[in-house]
DNA sequence: AACCTCACG
DNA sequence: GACGTACGTGAGGTTC
């Protein structure tokens, strides 16, 4: 438990009294505490259903709950970098002050406190001394005017002070070193949230209030006034005096009549909400040092009033810190206690350098750092940083705001921004300190997804490193098992804490807003917990890569992964708007050709987008006949279905097929890839994801890079959009038949590695052996045929799948399927020790070991069952060619370098990849890339087939394919 | 959000 | 003999 309440500022152990003092030129500095008791009260007692004492029913719920909160703020305080050193809790005295004698009906709605309530207030104050807590009230003075007389005290002393409330009536005491804590819904409250709140700054709060009156309190204001108009003027005029001085000239007639008519009224309002700070104070604050609970006194209180559960925790708690000493974090255990709590009130807020630089400090000591940084935009390639969050123990996490801003009111003509930018250490102040802990490679980094980070802070001139990734620790572990590694739903399972939710912070839909506009209280709860949980996650996952066999597989194609990726996706890739625009015309008008000929030949319009619409005008209205459905029973429209009916003679489909086909790359491609050029690079930044494909292959999105149009002529017009810079080329260097290369490897099938070793055409050479046609002179379709027949081994093939891809009945395909297995025996063994091994175990492995769940094998249906077996079969293969990739894609930057060579590796697409060089390089680049890919599988692996790498320079992605 | 379709390997 | 069907992705448009 005391591991949570280690503050980066103190050395453990200590007590609730032992937090340290920082010395100031003046003695001591004090940093006090002041519980808003009545709050605390009324709302433990609304909060909690009625509770009575067993023996002889005395309500006792509110003392209960009050217990609890106060309990609760005490251990939460220490673990604070804010703990306090003075404290008290301070109470109503009576009913009547010295506002009554100003104005007789002030308060005087109010009704009595409940029943049930009244003898608990004095139990209460039982209960706060038994805490060893100061209690603070005064005859005449409400618990406000002794919170402000003891927060002005304090304060002009250059003490702190932190006002545990949410009453906004306390809000006009906010400043420089008075800050609010609202314990209920964990928010910090600031200048930053005064100004959310009251739409002023706090000095100017009382003469809002003074404006709007208070029902509750029976304040009178001025009538028809509310915050929104009275900040308005009170930011026009700057100060009520003046404001009530100059209320004849202000324009609309019924506010400036009301401003006149009650200005007597509004100053005698302000007076009642104004605290008085020059309250007298009962204790002097040396009286109000924190010290720990007198156990016995505090054990007889609880016992008297039965709160075990509350004595229960107490007892343990003290027990903790006075028992055995404490280790010292260092020495501590790395495996962090499973269940240990998380308490997003624990963490800090870091805005001051003094701060920043202990955290620093406490980093470069445990030398482990998990950290996370928030932007203000999901595309790590243009966002801008809001903050960082640093974690060096389970619960002992902090924020470093560094890019936050108020929402910008629309109100017109007020200006917040120059009276209240949120107090933040400058940017560049904190990329300074941080920069040399992130990059110190005596410092293990932490992150969750740190291919993000690292794309972020490499902006930043932050180039972070050794970094270890939870997102790829548990890809690495359970890639299959679940569809995603995002950290929430990585906490919930292994942390069983749900961590708050980004809606939960920054709103939802049209309103969600960016997190830069988060207040800091929130942003703190929700950024420091992210880095927190990392780090927990780790200490939990981290562990079981090394038993699970699976150390070398994370550190060879995963843990270097991030740090390329990051690069190849700043660069990004140049594409060429105005022919992007020109192609998109030119579709949009063969487009609207085609339509209007759809329209005619179906008798009537209908949306061509629309394959329900389709359906009914071919199979409803044309009669057209087609046997094929979809996966819910519609009637198919797919291109495969329309090429039928377009061959046997029918026109609209075809002109289904042609609009279709435009449309797509319209409305995919053209359009989009226009709008995905960033601005400021003019260049195309895509994303890769490492953690999505269970084979270990990467996808590319926003925008997607990886399915670019090839297969047809109108098609790769887009592709010849995608450029090099003047005086550069583009070379594409990609694999030549990887997939069938390492099924003859692993299959170990000979023909096949024959086959390879000598050079031939292998689909030629698989139609010769399984027809028994000679090579020379062979028919376009017999090859066609056994390519389709190698595609379908590699996929785990079916009789239905070959039949239906090559447009031949089913039976002829199954036919063709036996004759390749008694050609190549070697790959029916193959498949089946897959099916045998993913039924037994559910998994299947690549030559390098990666793990590839394929839980559906467990599946109750046949189907899902032979959904398994043919993901089983096609996984070590893809799985396989993914790992050789990404074996190359790491060594090919040194590579690159080691030849001199200023050349930039920009995409990967599965079996190829893409550079950009200096067209002086090109010859070069290619020899680098080729020997680098073709000897990307060893030395793990000793392939028992050549690897071969075509490779070209072109100026336009197309010509270099 | 589900569904269909289609772009890529 | 029955079972849906090739493996792996991301994205746009329509429909509910």
């Amino acid at each position: 438990m005391s591991d949570t309440l280690d503050s980066p500022t103190q050395a453990p152990p200590q007590t609730l009294a032992e937090t340290p003092r920082e010395p100031t030129q003046d003695g001591p500095k004090v940093r006090l505490y002041l519980v808003d008791g009545s709050g605390f009260i009324f709302r433990a007692f609304h909060a909690l259903p009625p509770l009575t004492r067993k023996t002889d029913g005395l309500p006792v719920g509110a003392v209960s709950g009050f217990c609890n909160m106060l309990w609760k703020l005490l251990v939460d305080m220490k673990a604070q970098a804010d703990a306090p050193t003075h404290l008290a809790v301070v109470f109503d005295h009576s009913e009547k002050t010295f506002r009554n004698k100003l104005y007789d009906q002030y308060k005087a709605h109010r009704p009595p406190p409940p029943e049930d309530l009244v003898p608990q207030f004095p139990l209460v104050r039982e209960a706060t001394k038994a805490f060893g807590v100061p209690c603070l009230e005064l005859p005449g003075y409400e618990a406000d005017d002794l919170i402000a007389a003891y927060a002005c005290k304090v304060r002009d002393m250059g003490g702190e002070v932190v006002i545990v409330s949410s009453d906004k009536d306390l809000m006009q005491l906010v400043g420089d070193r008075v800050s609010m804590l609202d314990t209920m819904k964990n928010v910090r409250i600031g200048p930053d949230q005064v100004i959310e709140k009251f739409g002023v700054l706090p000095d100017k709060v009382v003469d809002v209030q003074a404006l709007c009156g208070d029902s509750v309190d029976n304040v009178p204001g001025a009538p028809g006034i509310g915050i929104k108009t009275a900040s308005a003027l009170i930011n026009e005029y700057g100060d009520l005096d003046t404001l009530l001085s100059r209320a004849s000239e202000i324009k609309q007639e019924k506010r400036r009549q009301t401003l006149i008519d009650f200005a007597d009224q509004i100053r005698l309002s302000r007076e009642l909400v104004k605290l008085d700070c020059d309250t007298p104070l009962p204790s002097p604050i040396d009286d109000l040092s924190v010290k720990d609970p007198e156990s016995t006194e505090l054990a007889e209180f609880l016992e008297r009033m039965e709160f075990r559960t509350i004595a229960r925790r107490v007892e343990a708690h003290l027990k903790g810190e006075h028992g055995i000493e404490t280790p010292k974090p260092e020495a501590r255990p790395l495996a962090a206690p499973k269940h240990a709590a998380i308490d997003v009130n624990a963490y800090a807020c870091v805005r001051d350098i003094e701060t920043l630089d202990r955290w620093i400090a406490r980093a470069h000591e445990v030398g482990i750092v998990a950290f996370d940084t928030e932007t203000d935009a999901l595309s790590a390639s243009s966002a801008n940083l809001c903050g960082v969050s640093l974690a060096v123990q389970p619960g002992e996490a902090c924020y470093i705001p560094v890019g936050h801003e108020h929402e910008h009111e629309a109100t017109g003509g007020l200006d917040f921004e120059a009276k209240s930018a949120v107090e933040q250490i400058p940017c560049e102040e904190v990329i300074a300190r941080l920069k040399p802990l992130l990059e110190d490679p005596a410092v293990l980094k932490v992150a969750q997804n740190g291919k993000y980070d690292l794309a972020v802070l490499k902006r930043y001139g932050i180039e972070v490193g050794p970094i270890e990734d939870t997102m790829l620790i548990s890809f690495v572990l359970e890639g299959g098992l679940r569809k995603s590694h995002g950290m929430d739903e990585l906490s919930k399972q292994w942390l069983e804490h749900e961590p708050i939710s980004f809606k939960t912070v920054a709103g939802t839909g049209k309103a969600q807003k960016s997190f830069k506009h988060v207040e800091l209280s929130q942003a703190t709860c929700y950024a420091a917990e992210d880095a927190d949980v990392t780090l927990r996650l780790y200490e939990h996952l981290r562990p079981r890569l090394a038993h699970e066999h699976l150390l070398t597989v994370y550190e060879t194609l995963e843990r270097p992964m991030p740090r390329v990726l990051v690069d190849m996706e700043l660069a990004g890739v140049k594409v060429d708007p105005d022919r992007l625009r020109q192609l998109s015309n030119d579709f949009s008008v063969r487009m609207g050709e085609l339509e209007i000929e759809a329209h005619r030949l179906a008798g009537r319009p209908f949306n061509l987008g629309s394959p329900k619409q389709i359906g009914e005008v071919l199979f409803k209205e044309m009669g057209l006949a087609s046997g094929k459905t979809t996966a819910t029973g519609a009637m198919s429209t797919d291109a495969s279905m329309l090429e039928d009916l377009a061959a046997q003679g029918h026109e609209l489909p075809r002109v289904l097929l042609d609009w279709r086909q435009l449309s797509k790359l319209k409305g995919t491609y053209t359009d989009n890839l226009v709008a995905a050029i960033d601005p400021k690079t003019g260049r195309v930044h895509t994303s890769y994801s490492l953690a999505a494909a269970t084979t270990g292959r990467l996808a590319s999105s926003d925008p997607n890079l990886q399915n670019i149009p090839v297969r047809t002529e109108e098609g790769r017009k887009i592709r010849r959009a995608f450029i090099a810079e003047p005086g550069h080329v583009l070379i594409s260097a990609d694999y030549s038949q990887i997939e069938l290369r390492l099924l003859a490897h692993i299959g170990d099938i000979p023909q096949l590695k024959k086959a390879f070793a000598d050079g031939l055409d292998i689909h030629a050479m698989t139609a010769s052996e399984m027809f028994g046609v000679p090579i020379e002179g062979m028919p376009a379709e017999t090859r066609r045929r056994a390519k389709a027949i190698n595609f379908g081994i590699v996929y785990g093939i079916s009789a239905f799948g070959l039949s239906n891809q090559l447009g031949i009945s089913r039976e002829e395909a199954g036919a063709y399927i036996k004759t390749y297995f008694e050609r190549f025996p070697g790959i029916r063994t193959y498949m089946d020790r897959m099916i045998q091994q993913v039924r037994s175990q559910a998994f299947v492995t690549t030559i390098f070991g990666r793990k590839v769940h394929v839980p559906a094998a467990r599946g109750k249906s046949q189907a899902e069952r032979s959904f398994a077996d043919r993901a089983a079969i096609n996984a070590p293969i893809q799985g396989a060619a993914a790992d050789i990739i990404r074996r190359a894609m790491i060594r090919m930057p040194d590579a690159l370098r080691e030849a001199g060579l200023t050349a930039r590796m920009l995409l990967q697409v599965h079996d190829e990849l893409v550079f950009e060089a200096p067209e002086a390089e090109a010859d070069k680049v290619i020899a680098v890339a080729k020997r680098i890919m073709e000897k990307a599988a060893e030395p793990a692996i000793a392939l028992s087939v050549p690897l071969e790498v075509e490779a070209r320079a072109a100026t336009n992605w197309d010509d270099a394919h």
